[in-house]
DNA sequence: GTGAATGCAAAACCTTTGCAACTGG
DNA sequence: CCAGTTGCAAAGGTTTTGCATTCAC
Protein backbone atom coordinates (compact mmCIF):
# COMPACT_ATOMS: atom_id res chain seq x y z
CA UNK A 1 0.00 0.00 0.00
CA UNK A 2 1.30 3.54 -1.10
CA UNK A 3 1.80 6.03 1.99
CA UNK A 4 0.79 9.36 0.44
CA UNK A 5 3.84 11.91 1.55
CA UNK A 6 3.81 15.32 1.75
CA UNK A 7 6.31 15.27 -0.57
CA UNK A 8 6.10 15.47 -3.95
CA UNK A 9 7.65 11.76 -5.27
CA UNK A 10 8.42 12.25 -8.95
CA UNK A 11 8.90 15.03 -11.21
CA UNK A 12 5.13 14.26 -12.68
CA UNK A 13 3.46 13.86 -9.07
CA UNK A 14 5.45 17.91 -8.36
CA UNK A 15 3.79 18.90 -11.95
CA UNK A 16 0.73 17.81 -10.72
CA UNK A 17 0.73 19.50 -7.13
CA UNK A 18 1.50 22.98 -9.29
CA UNK A 19 -1.04 22.50 -12.05
CA UNK A 20 -3.81 22.07 -9.31
CA UNK A 21 -3.21 25.11 -7.91
CA UNK A 22 -3.21 26.84 -11.64
CA UNK A 23 0.68 26.53 -12.09
CA UNK A 24 3.06 25.13 -14.78
CA UNK A 25 5.58 22.88 -14.45
CA UNK A 26 9.22 24.55 -15.53
CA UNK A 27 13.04 22.95 -15.64
CA UNK A 28 13.88 25.76 -12.87
CA UNK A 29 10.65 24.70 -10.38
CA UNK A 30 12.14 21.36 -10.67
CA UNK A 31 15.59 21.93 -10.13
CA UNK A 32 14.77 24.27 -7.32
CA UNK A 33 12.37 21.89 -5.66
CA UNK A 34 15.42 19.22 -5.71
CA UNK A 35 17.76 21.75 -4.62
CA UNK A 36 15.91 21.59 -1.53
CA UNK A 37 15.70 18.66 -1.09
CA UNK A 38 18.88 17.85 -0.66
CA UNK A 39 19.90 20.93 1.21
CA UNK A 40 17.60 19.98 4.61
CA UNK A 41 19.48 22.66 6.33
CA UNK A 42 16.76 25.48 6.34
CA UNK A 43 18.69 27.78 3.47
CA UNK A 44 17.83 31.39 3.05
CA UNK A 45 16.32 31.96 -0.81
CA UNK A 46 20.09 33.11 -1.41
CA UNK A 47 21.14 30.11 -0.38
CA UNK A 48 19.30 28.15 -2.45
CA UNK A 49 20.18 29.85 -4.81
CA UNK A 50 23.43 30.38 -5.15
CA UNK A 51 23.48 26.37 -4.80
CA UNK A 52 21.06 25.81 -7.41
CA UNK A 53 22.46 28.35 -9.97
CA UNK A 54 26.10 25.67 -9.95
CA UNK A 55 23.95 23.88 -11.78
CA UNK A 56 21.53 26.10 -14.05
CA UNK A 57 23.80 29.30 -14.62
CA UNK A 58 21.11 31.43 -16.24
CA UNK A 59 18.49 30.80 -12.94
CA UNK A 60 17.63 34.37 -11.32
CA UNK A 61 17.23 35.11 -8.30
CA UNK A 62 13.87 36.57 -8.96
CA UNK A 63 13.16 32.62 -10.24
CA UNK A 64 14.41 31.43 -7.17
CA UNK A 65 11.91 33.86 -5.12
CA UNK A 66 8.93 32.85 -7.56
CA UNK A 67 9.61 29.39 -7.23
CA UNK A 68 9.63 29.11 -3.20
CA UNK A 69 6.44 30.78 -3.64
CA UNK A 70 5.38 28.38 -5.45
CA UNK A 71 6.24 25.58 -3.68
CA UNK A 72 4.85 27.00 -0.64
CA UNK A 73 1.66 27.63 -2.58
CA UNK A 74 1.20 24.01 -3.18
CA UNK A 75 2.22 22.93 0.14
CA UNK A 76 5.51 21.14 -1.26
CA UNK A 77 7.56 23.56 1.52
CA UNK A 78 7.21 25.83 4.15
CA UNK A 79 8.50 29.24 5.43
CA UNK A 80 10.56 29.53 8.26
CA UNK A 81 10.95 32.93 10.05
CA UNK A 82 12.78 32.96 12.99
CA UNK A 83 15.37 35.84 12.22
CA UNK A 84 14.57 39.70 11.73
CA UNK A 85 16.67 39.46 8.41
CA UNK A 86 16.01 36.59 5.71
CA UNK A 87 13.36 33.90 5.24
CA UNK A 88 14.68 30.36 5.13
CA UNK A 89 12.89 27.40 3.46
CA UNK A 90 12.61 23.57 4.62
CA UNK A 91 11.49 20.84 2.35
CA UNK A 92 10.66 18.34 5.54
CA UNK A 93 7.09 18.44 5.47
CA UNK A 94 6.21 16.18 8.60
CA UNK A 95 4.48 17.61 11.69
CA UNK A 96 7.81 19.09 13.04
CA UNK A 97 9.04 22.25 14.96
CA UNK A 98 11.91 24.69 14.89
CA UNK A 99 14.63 25.10 17.10
CA UNK A 100 16.58 28.19 16.80
CA UNK A 101 19.71 28.70 18.21
CA UNK A 102 20.35 32.64 18.80
CA UNK A 103 24.31 31.73 19.19
CA UNK A 104 25.32 29.64 16.19
CA UNK A 105 22.36 30.96 13.80
CA UNK A 106 21.20 26.98 13.46
CA UNK A 107 18.04 25.44 12.78
CA UNK A 108 17.22 22.14 14.30
CA UNK A 109 14.19 19.83 13.46
CA UNK A 110 12.33 18.65 16.61
CA UNK A 111 9.97 15.82 16.04
CA UNK A 112 6.29 16.13 17.81
CA UNK A 113 5.62 13.24 20.32
CA UNK A 114 3.03 10.69 18.59
CA UNK A 115 -0.02 10.80 20.63
CA UNK A 116 0.00 15.23 20.36
CA UNK A 117 -3.25 16.35 21.32
CA UNK A 118 -4.81 19.60 20.23
CA UNK A 119 -3.03 22.78 21.25
CA UNK A 120 -4.47 24.23 24.07
CA UNK A 121 -5.50 27.70 23.40
CA UNK A 122 -8.74 29.51 23.46
CA UNK A 123 -8.92 30.37 20.10
CA UNK A 124 -12.25 32.72 19.28
CA UNK A 125 -14.67 31.16 16.53
CA UNK A 126 -13.38 34.12 13.93
CA UNK A 127 -9.86 33.09 13.48
CA UNK A 128 -9.78 30.19 11.55
CA UNK A 129 -6.09 28.47 11.33
CA UNK A 130 -4.48 26.95 8.22
CA UNK A 131 -1.84 26.49 9.40
CA UNK A 132 0.41 26.02 12.86
CA UNK A 133 4.09 27.14 13.49
CA UNK A 134 6.08 26.29 16.54
CA UNK A 135 9.53 27.83 17.09
CA UNK A 136 11.70 27.36 20.33
CA UNK A 137 14.77 30.01 20.57
CA UNK A 138 17.83 28.85 23.14
CA UNK A 139 21.10 27.33 22.53
CA UNK A 140 22.28 24.28 20.98
CA UNK A 141 25.13 22.06 21.59
CA UNK A 142 26.56 21.16 18.18
CA UNK A 143 29.75 20.15 19.10
CA UNK A 144 30.71 21.55 15.58
CA UNK A 145 28.99 25.20 15.65
CA UNK A 146 28.17 26.41 18.78
CA UNK A 147 30.41 28.28 21.00
CA UNK A 148 28.37 27.78 23.67
CA UNK A 149 29.09 23.94 23.58
CA UNK A 150 31.34 23.85 26.68
CA UNK A 151 30.12 26.21 28.95
CA UNK A 152 27.39 25.45 31.61
CA UNK B 1 0.52 41.70 47.94
CA UNK B 2 2.03 42.87 44.65
CA UNK B 3 2.48 40.77 41.43
CA UNK B 4 5.76 40.64 39.69
CA UNK B 5 4.86 41.56 35.82
CA UNK B 6 6.46 40.37 33.35
CA UNK B 7 6.51 44.27 32.25
CA UNK B 8 8.17 47.25 33.75
CA UNK B 9 5.64 48.52 35.93
CA UNK B 10 7.60 51.78 36.49
CA UNK B 11 10.60 53.88 35.37
CA UNK B 12 12.94 52.80 37.74
CA UNK B 13 11.76 49.21 37.00
CA UNK B 14 12.78 49.39 33.41
CA UNK B 15 16.25 51.28 34.61
CA UNK B 16 16.90 47.92 36.97
CA UNK B 17 15.92 45.67 33.97
CA UNK B 18 18.25 47.16 31.52
CA UNK B 19 21.27 47.67 34.00
CA UNK B 20 20.91 44.19 35.30
CA UNK B 21 21.97 43.09 31.35
CA UNK B 22 24.28 46.13 31.69
CA UNK B 23 22.44 48.24 29.32
CA UNK B 24 21.58 51.93 30.11
CA UNK B 25 18.80 53.83 30.82
CA UNK B 26 18.16 56.67 28.40
CA UNK B 27 15.23 59.27 27.68
CA UNK B 28 15.31 57.48 24.09
CA UNK B 29 14.54 53.92 25.54
CA UNK B 30 11.95 54.86 27.96
CA UNK B 31 9.94 56.80 25.09
CA UNK B 32 10.04 53.99 22.92
CA UNK B 33 8.80 51.44 25.40
CA UNK B 34 5.86 53.28 26.85
CA UNK B 35 5.36 54.02 22.80
CA UNK B 36 4.80 50.26 22.95
CA UNK B 37 2.88 49.56 25.39
CA UNK B 38 0.24 52.02 24.07
CA UNK B 39 0.52 50.43 20.51
CA UNK B 40 -0.79 46.80 20.77
CA UNK B 41 -1.22 46.15 17.15
CA UNK B 42 2.31 44.12 16.89
CA UNK B 43 4.15 47.48 14.90
CA UNK B 44 7.17 47.20 12.87
CA UNK B 45 9.93 48.99 13.41
CA UNK B 46 9.03 51.69 11.13
CA UNK B 47 5.53 52.15 12.87
CA UNK B 48 7.27 52.68 16.12
CA UNK B 49 10.20 55.01 15.11
CA UNK B 50 7.36 57.40 13.31
CA UNK B 51 4.69 57.70 16.55
CA UNK B 52 7.63 58.15 18.90
CA UNK B 53 9.21 60.37 16.49
CA UNK B 54 6.42 62.35 16.38
CA UNK B 55 6.49 62.86 20.38
CA UNK B 56 11.01 63.45 20.36
CA UNK B 57 11.67 64.66 16.60
CA UNK B 58 15.05 63.93 17.22
CA UNK B 59 14.99 60.53 17.76
CA UNK B 60 16.60 58.10 15.04
CA UNK B 61 15.70 55.03 13.17
CA UNK B 62 18.62 53.96 14.47
CA UNK B 63 18.25 54.44 18.18
CA UNK B 64 14.48 52.38 17.36
CA UNK B 65 16.55 49.58 16.32
CA UNK B 66 19.00 49.90 19.45
CA UNK B 67 16.11 50.01 21.78
CA UNK B 68 14.16 47.05 20.31
CA UNK B 69 17.02 44.98 20.33
CA UNK B 70 17.63 46.06 24.10
CA UNK B 71 14.49 45.55 24.76
CA UNK B 72 14.21 42.46 23.45
CA UNK B 73 17.36 41.28 25.42
CA UNK B 74 15.99 42.28 28.98
CA UNK B 75 12.97 40.29 28.32
CA UNK B 76 10.77 43.22 28.09
CA UNK B 77 8.82 42.95 24.67
CA UNK B 78 8.63 40.18 22.50
CA UNK B 79 10.28 39.91 18.56
CA UNK B 80 7.32 38.84 16.04
CA UNK B 81 8.58 37.32 13.11
CA UNK B 82 5.73 36.72 10.82
CA UNK B 83 6.30 37.73 7.41
CA UNK B 84 9.22 37.80 4.89
CA UNK B 85 9.76 41.62 5.09
CA UNK B 86 9.52 42.80 8.13
CA UNK B 87 9.50 42.29 12.52
CA UNK B 88 7.04 42.95 14.31
CA UNK B 89 6.96 43.78 18.25
CA UNK B 90 5.10 42.80 20.54
CA UNK B 91 5.07 44.66 24.24
CA UNK B 92 2.37 41.93 25.59
CA UNK B 93 4.57 39.49 27.77
CA UNK B 94 2.11 37.35 28.58
CA UNK B 95 2.02 33.82 27.67
CA UNK B 96 0.04 34.16 24.33
CA UNK B 97 0.40 33.29 21.13
CA UNK B 98 0.01 34.90 17.55
CA UNK B 99 -2.91 34.52 14.54
CA UNK B 100 -1.41 36.13 11.54
CA UNK B 101 -4.07 36.76 8.91
CA UNK B 102 -2.76 36.30 5.43
CA UNK B 103 -5.35 38.21 4.12
CA UNK B 104 -5.10 41.30 5.42
CA UNK B 105 -1.67 40.95 7.29
CA UNK B 106 -3.08 41.76 10.87
CA UNK B 107 -1.84 40.21 13.96
CA UNK B 108 -4.45 38.59 16.66
CA UNK B 109 -3.07 37.66 20.04
CA UNK B 110 -4.23 34.09 21.10
CA UNK B 111 -4.54 33.24 24.92
CA UNK B 112 -3.59 29.58 26.56
CA UNK B 113 -6.06 27.80 27.90
CA UNK B 114 -5.54 27.96 32.16
CA UNK B 115 -5.02 23.97 32.50
CA UNK B 116 -2.01 24.47 29.63
CA UNK B 117 0.36 21.30 29.81
CA UNK B 118 3.74 20.70 28.19
CA UNK B 119 4.38 20.89 24.67
CA UNK B 120 4.31 17.34 23.30
CA UNK B 121 8.06 17.40 21.88
CA UNK B 122 10.44 14.91 21.40
CA UNK B 123 13.21 17.49 22.53
CA UNK B 124 16.85 16.27 22.10
CA UNK B 125 18.56 16.67 25.48
CA UNK B 126 21.31 19.37 24.11
CA UNK B 127 18.59 21.27 22.86
CA UNK B 128 17.55 23.61 25.83
CA UNK B 129 14.94 26.55 24.30
CA UNK B 130 14.56 29.52 26.58
CA UNK B 131 11.34 30.92 24.61
CA UNK B 132 8.96 29.32 22.71
CA UNK B 133 6.66 31.04 20.16
CA UNK B 134 3.48 29.66 18.75
CA UNK B 135 2.17 31.45 15.83
CA UNK B 136 -0.75 30.31 13.70
CA UNK B 137 -1.45 31.67 10.21
CA UNK B 138 -5.10 31.78 8.26
CA UNK B 139 -8.18 34.16 7.76
CA UNK B 140 -9.57 36.20 10.35
CA UNK B 141 -12.92 38.05 10.16
CA UNK B 142 -12.10 41.56 11.07
CA UNK B 143 -15.35 43.01 9.80
CA UNK B 144 -13.11 46.53 9.48
CA UNK B 145 -10.31 45.22 7.60
CA UNK B 146 -10.77 41.25 6.09
CA UNK B 147 -11.83 41.54 2.75
CA UNK B 148 -13.05 37.56 3.50
CA UNK B 149 -14.85 38.62 6.11
CA UNK B 150 -18.36 37.54 4.27
CA UNK B 151 -16.95 34.10 2.02
CA UNK B 152 -17.57 30.85 3.00
C1' DG C 1 35.99 60.28 33.21
C1' DT C 2 34.79 56.53 30.40
C1' DG C 3 32.26 53.45 28.00
C1' DA C 4 27.67 53.27 26.23
C1' DA C 5 24.21 55.38 23.47
C1' DT C 6 22.68 58.74 20.04
C1' DG C 7 21.85 60.91 15.38
C1' DC C 8 22.91 61.22 10.83
C1' DA C 9 23.88 59.52 6.45
C1' DA C 10 25.61 56.01 3.80
C1' DA C 11 25.97 51.26 2.96
C1' DA C 12 24.41 46.69 2.96
C1' DC C 13 20.95 43.51 2.57
C1' DC C 14 16.74 41.20 1.10
C1' DT C 15 12.76 41.17 -1.83
C1' DT C 16 9.87 42.91 -5.45
C1' DT C 17 8.87 44.88 -9.93
C1' DG C 18 8.76 46.03 -15.00
C1' DC C 19 9.34 44.35 -19.27
C1' DA C 20 10.77 41.93 -23.42
C1' DA C 21 11.62 37.27 -24.68
C1' DC C 22 10.43 32.58 -24.13
C1' DT C 23 7.72 28.35 -23.23
C1' DG C 24 4.43 24.80 -21.41
C1' DG C 25 -0.01 22.88 -21.98
C1' DC D 1 -1.86 30.33 -29.39
C1' DC D 2 -1.72 32.56 -25.05
C1' DA D 3 -1.27 33.03 -20.34
C1' DG D 4 2.28 31.92 -17.24
C1' DT D 5 7.24 32.05 -16.50
C1' DT D 6 11.92 33.58 -17.09
C1' DG D 7 16.14 36.64 -16.82
C1' DC D 8 17.88 40.90 -16.26
C1' DA D 9 18.43 45.12 -14.15
C1' DA D 10 16.56 48.59 -11.57
C1' DA D 11 13.79 49.99 -7.72
C1' DG D 12 11.92 49.48 -3.12
C1' DG D 13 12.04 48.46 1.59
C1' DT D 14 14.34 47.04 5.90
C1' DT D 15 18.29 46.73 8.81
C1' DT D 16 23.08 47.69 9.87
C1' DT D 17 27.25 50.42 10.17
C1' DG D 18 30.76 54.20 10.86
C1' DC D 19 31.79 58.04 13.22
C1' DA D 20 31.68 62.30 15.75
C1' DT D 21 29.03 63.98 19.57
C1' DT D 22 26.49 63.49 23.78
C1' DC D 23 25.16 61.34 27.96
C1' DA D 24 24.55 57.95 31.95
C1' DC D 25 26.62 56.04 35.65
Amino acid sequence: MKKDLPSATSDQDLAHKLASSGMRMTAQREHVYHTLLQQTDHPTADEVYLRAKSAMPELSMATVYNTLDALVKCGLIKQVNVERTASRYCSNMNEHCHFFCEECGSIHDVDFKKDKGELPLKLPRNLVPTQVDISLRGRCADPLKCPNRNRN
